[in-house]
DNA sequence: ACCTGAACACCGTTCAAGT
DNA sequence: ACCTGAACACCGTTCAAGT
């Protein structure tokens, strides 16, 4: 019943940041969410519940801080040197991927508005978008709509996560359920929902994320192209 | 200190979970996301915490019932008879509306997929597609991709209310915290970001949604338009 | 069938006391 | 400067006991 594996050291040097940030986010990955606990973080780091609050504020702080860590990981093996939006989609894959290997990152994104690891991604995604020649005006919206579906599928990756481990801890598919409650859906007030219950099962999360980010870049590009008109005239780009 | 307002009846008549669930909207409209406890809910209803769960599997039950409420009723106001893109934007001017003034709503929709309130969105946006004639093997992306566009906005509305509300009651303006927090990134590292500070003042979030929402129908529109071709010919949309 | 309310098993956070 | 760990103020949820 007790945790041998992690359990050791303490002692030897004192307690770090990042040493507390890497139990984290171990404990995170292996019992989800919830499982996150200053009892639980404190029984693996050998200490005591107060002295996490020395190198940390507070639950929230390291839950962002845990967030960071992994974002900043993530966003920093993407390639370069390729055309921008193809660069937009690799970043957008990659986070995709990450929250999918660890979903308790969507939910801490969605928490933290304005955060560091926000802006990792705002930043990351506004490089490609200025080399793509979005007139300065339409920049944070362009980005802005990027982000917001980012987290959006971010949010929805980790509420799964979050009802796949409540419900049962078995069945992967949860989708079995929503699918046999939406074909009890009455047809006359939900026609396209029950038209569609069969995609459920055969969808692709990943494809369709990916999908999502094409529709979004073909919008950003259909307006570029339609202002750039018949004089092929285009306002400076505000530099730096 | 006692709450001698909503506190009176109960006793004549037996308690209703449409009962339980307007005083759970008038708490959480009240107090925030964290303002709903059992202990208050059954302390405005007169009764124990114990009563409420007759009526109510769990918290995560009343959340969803309490925020499908909200939606239901807001979607029932939406004007029928424009034009499907149009009709789309009202969709979604609506929601936003509706969680800027509750935004409890934006987080509970976000821990409720495949729930009701998430389908009745789905379901209103995919008519509307439909009418679009969207081709039957892109309706799925296309409303995923507007409503996770949709979810991630409110996500976002939400955990903006509830870091306000932590920090502290008066100053709505956390923006000036962030803004101070991006002018002081490295320059080199966050050129983008630093480029856009000021906007983060003086953006409209209501106009980013729409712009938002108006990018991604331009790029489900640009994807038509090209897959018509020079025949203008469409394969024939699936009926029922 | 429905309500009561004490009790349970947990939370995050604090803080006097230690080293 | 940093750690200890008991204590505090809350949670959601359960359940024997009532009506």
């Amino acid at each position: 019943m007790e945790k041998t594996s992690t359990a050791r050291q303490r002692r030897e040097q004192s307690l770090t940041r990042a040493q507390i940030i890497t139990v984290a986010i171990k404990l995170l990955d292996d019992t989800g969410e919830s499982g996150l606990t200053f009892q639980a973080l404190s029984k693996l780091l050998a200490t005591g519940p107060g002295a996490i609050y020395w190198h940390v504020a507070n639950k929230s702080d390291l839950m962002t801080a845990a967030c960071d860590a992994i974002v900043s990981r993530t966003l920093g093996t993407t390639s370069v040197d390729v055309p921008p939006e193809e660069a937009i989609r690799a970043i957008a894959l990659e986070l995709f991927d990450t929250i999918d290997a660890h979903p308790w990152v969507g939910g801490a994104l969605m928490h933290a508005p304005g955060q560091l690891p926000m802006v990792r991604i705002f930043e990351r995604i506004g490089q490609q978008l200025r080399s793509l020649d979005v007139p300065a005006g339409r920049e944070w919206a362009a980005v802005s709509t990027l982000l917001n579906y980012i987290l959006g599928v971010a949010g929805q990756n980790a509420a799964n996560a979050k009802l796949a481990k409540v419900h049962d801890l078995k069945r992967s598919s949860f989708l079995e359920d929503v699918s046999a409650a939406w074909s009890k859906l009455d047809v006359n007030e939900y026609p396209f929902t029950r038209s569609v219950v069969d995609q459920l099962a055969s969808h692709d999360d990943r494809k369709d994320f990916v999908d999502g980010i094409d529709f979004i870049l073909r919008g950003i590009a259909a307006e570029r192209e339609k202002m750039v008109g018949p004089e092929g005239l285009e306002p400076p780009t505000k530099r730096l």
